[in-house]
DNA sequence: GGTTAGACCATATAGACAGCATGTC
DNA sequence: CTATATGGTCTAACC
């Protein structure tokens, strides 16, 4: 089927042919006779790459022409960039696109006005709860990903989300873009829509077991030289010297860091010098993000065309190795399950080292099914790659047809609603009723009977913990249950605040008993460390003892000490240890250390961070709410988070280009705040911050500087020179 | 004497959403 | 209730 025959309009068929796109991919021809142009609700159950996304633009672009309004959900905030730099190319078409999650927004005046909106599920979730007035105007709702309703902790978002709005926009046409899984046929029932499923893609893919010197596939063997005593060394080289890039799946963040360092030593000998200035370029980038071993070890990697890419990693640094991977710079990128699932990273060989995973209730346990077949999935880039391969790793002739028999030849798993928890249900029950969705249980009932969970199973099955999660809010004062179910005041900033009704009834009952302790930073600190929304540190063997002493040491400053029994004091250690690196963080340590002391990445601190200024953001808020005397001192918490400062910095942080770091060296100088600033004289102030920061710091103030007198001080252009060299 | 393969033991264990109001080194 | 890869250290075997 070629675009030009479709029933789009001519300007959208248009930008398809320009951009060099003149026939459909199978699925996206089936989806179309499914009814896809027709308004007809579809669920694609298609492998990655085999042209998705395009299915829902189509379906977009008719139904914005003829005046309507898209959203596109998706997984990831990374997800959500991605799609949102795609659908800008639509401008020309009179589309505009906007983005909405947690680290960005769109910059225009506002979502409403905008024709596609890429939103993050929870970002969705957020927005209906915030009561944004034009989601009653959706026309177009696509679900990406739509398998991960299976996730046990974000899948019930997605699932009360869209049920939320299939209630809402009963009219709206729904996209449910899904990996292949064993029962898409439940979900296209709840859907209520047109079930697409193929295995149709556009590369070959090859999924073999690498055993005794050879990958083994179903059919046939392909033989793989020993050169080396690494394995993966010589299944890597293999493919590099076809041409081809590999991607391999750790299943730790060391073992996706020393294999990188392995292929770094040995590939650096072997590379050809082609690429050697833009690859010592990028190596120099790499360590310029930092002073830790993170950066170091990382650059160094990449001076052999290797790298790793986990989540210990800054946000720079990942994209400066995913750009790098895209480039063909970097050669072999090891990497966790980031890369698993959403961005478009593929590579024509997907080596699956780690298929077994920690849990610590279980010990190491196989992947799913469904994991395995995204990762293999990565392999063969359309267009560039004349195959995908895919290759696990087996240690003995049993392991190799277990491999074989679980992964190559079995279908994934069915997908289940994990709606039917205490902590999904508290967070969306709060928010149907603060909403005023629901005003009885009967109601209540009714709305969870639209979710996936209902059309899996009985919703009776539901109302022993609905009544457990009410009487909850209930004693918590986030709602009445009287007549019928009405929210409170408190129920209502929580439900906006989006934090776990857990995590506000904590902070209430820590809030009310900061009289009785010694209330400290380490005190507040600990508070929202101990909410169910902060994710821990994990706790280490060697950290028990250290601990200790510390919560000894400031044994009058915490609101929950310690439980007595031994797995409680261990949550309890785990949640100090949260806490001393964010006041390591607001005490102005260096990255460095702190990632040393405490065993973490860069992109660790920064994860941390951002959590708790979300909840000690919301911990200020609920504290004014409550009249707390301690308010003031939260919201100069929130603060020197966000910025990582001690409380004396926070005067002069808040100029631009003035972060800790330079804040901190002005406040040695002596300028403690900004009118001691605005007084110095640039040749001073140039001394502390170099030329072109101090003109602008005194700009900022209202002081005039003479045009040019920053650039007349710079070593006359010699900074751009280099820069050129390392751009080109 | 120096080197290396293999045994033994200690150690550590994936990811990432949200509020709010605009800009770090 | 469940595991295992890695890397350091030590030992034995080897040239």
């Amino acid at each position: 089927m070629k675009i030009s025959e479709i029933d789009i309009p001519d300007v959208v068929s248009a930008f398809y042919i320009n951009s060099g796109i003149t026939e459909l991919y199978p699925p996206q021809k089936t989806a179309i006779e499914a009814g896809l142009l027709e308004g007809k609700n579809i669920l694609a159950a298609v492998p990655t790459a085999s042209g998705k996304t395009m299915l829902a633009e189509l379906a977009m672009l008719k139904s914005v022409i003829s005046g309507g309004k898209c959203l596109y959900i998706v997984p990831l905030r990374a997800l959500a960039s991605e799609k949102y730099e795609r659908f800008r190319e639509f401008q020309d078409l009179g589309v505009e696109a906007g983005i909405s999650s947690g680290d960005l927004d769109s910059r225009d005046e506002w979502l409403g006005k905008k024709d596609i909106i890429v939103a993050t599920s929870e970002k969705t979730d957020s927005l209906i709860r915030n009561g944004a007035p034009w989601i009653k105007n959706i026309t177009v709702i696509v679900a990406d990903e739509i398998h991960l309703v299976d996730s046990p902790d974000r899948g019930p978002t997605l699932e009360v989300t869209l049920a939320r709005l299939m209630h809402t926009n009963p009219d709206a046409q729904i996209i449910g873009l899904s990996a292949t899984v064993g029962n898409s046929k439940d979900m296209a029932n709840w859907l209520n829509a047109q079930l697409v499923e193929s295995d149709w893609r556009p590369v070959d893919l090859r999924e073999g077991v690498f055993y005794n010197s050879a990958i083994n596939f179903i059919k046939g063997q392909r033989a793989v030289e020993s050169k080396y005593k690494d394995e993966l060394v010589n299944l890597v080289t293999d493919t590099l010297q076809e041409g081809g890039q590999c991607l391999v799946f750790e299943s730790s963040r060391r073992n996706a860091e020393a294999s990188a360092r392995r292929l770094g030593q040995v590939l650096a000998k072997k590379l050809n010098d082609e690429n050697r200035v833009e690859m010592d370029n990028l190596a120099e980038r790499i360590s310029s993000t930092g002073e830790t071993e993170t950066a170091t070890r990382l650059s160094q990697c990449v001076r052999g065309g290797a790298a790793f890419h986990h989540a210990g990693l800054t946000s720079e640094q990942r994209k400066l190795i995913e750009a790098g991977f895209r480039d063909n710079l970097i050669k072999v990128l090891s990497s966790t399950p980031t890369l698993a699932a959403g961005l478009n990273m593929p590579a024509r060989r997907v080596i699956i080292r780690g298929y077994k995973r920690y849990d610590p209730n279980y010990g190491m346990v196989p992947i799913p099914v469904l994991e395995y077949k995204q990762m293999a999935g990565r392999a063969g880039r359309p267009q560039l790659d004349p195959y995908g391969e895919s290759v696990l790793i087996a240690r003995s002739f049993e392991e190799l047809q277990v491999l074989q028999d679980q992964y190559i030849l079995n279908d994934p798993e069915e997908i289940w609603s994990k709606l039917g928890s205490e902590t999904a249900l508290r967070t969306h029950i709060l928010s149907a009723v603060s909403t005023r969705l629901v005003e009885s249980r009967d109601e209540l009932m009714d709305f969870l009977g639209l979710t996936f969970y209902a059309h899996q199973q009985e919703t009776w099955k539901l109302a022993a913990i609905v009544d457990e999660v009410i009487s909850f809010l209930d004693e918590n004062k986030m709602l009445l249950d009287t007549q019928g179910l009405y929210p409170t005041e408190l129920g209502e900033l929580v439900s906006r605040l989006y934090i776990d009704p857990m995590s506000a009834s904590i902070m209430v009952d820590g809030l009310g008993r900061l009289d009785a302790v010694k209330t400290s930073e380490l005190t507040m600190l600990h508070l929202i460390s101990s909410t169910p929304d902060m994710r821990s540190l994990f706790l280490r063997s060697g950290d028990y003892g250290w601990l200790n002493d510390i919560v000894s040491e400031h044994c009058d400053e915490f609101v929950q000490p310690g439980g007595q029994e031994s797995r409680e004091y261990e949550w309890f250690l785990s949640d100090v240890k949260t806490a001393l690196v964010l006041r390591d963080w607001i005490s102005e340590q260096g990255e460095d250390e702190i990632t040393s002391r405490f065993n973490i990445g860069p992109g660790d601190i920064r994860a941390q961070a951002d959590t708790a200024q979300w909840l000690m953001h919301s911990m200020a808020r609920i504290g004014t709410h409550l009249d707390s005397e301690y308010t003031d001192f939260v919201r100069e918490l929130v603060e020197r988070i966000s910025y990582g400062a001690a409380r004396e910095l926070l005067p002069i942080i808040k100029l631009r280009d003035i972060g800790r770091v330079r804040a901190r060296k002005l406040y040695n100088a002596g300028y403690h705040d900004l009118d001691a600033i605005r007084n110095v004289g640039f040749d001073t102030l140039t001394k502390i911050l170099g030329p072109k920061i101090a003109a602008n710091t005194l700009r900022q103030l209202g002081v005039h500087v003479e045009e040019g007198a920053d650039a007349t001080n710079t070593p006359a252009g010699k900074g751009k020179i280099q820069k050129n060299l390392i751009d080109f």
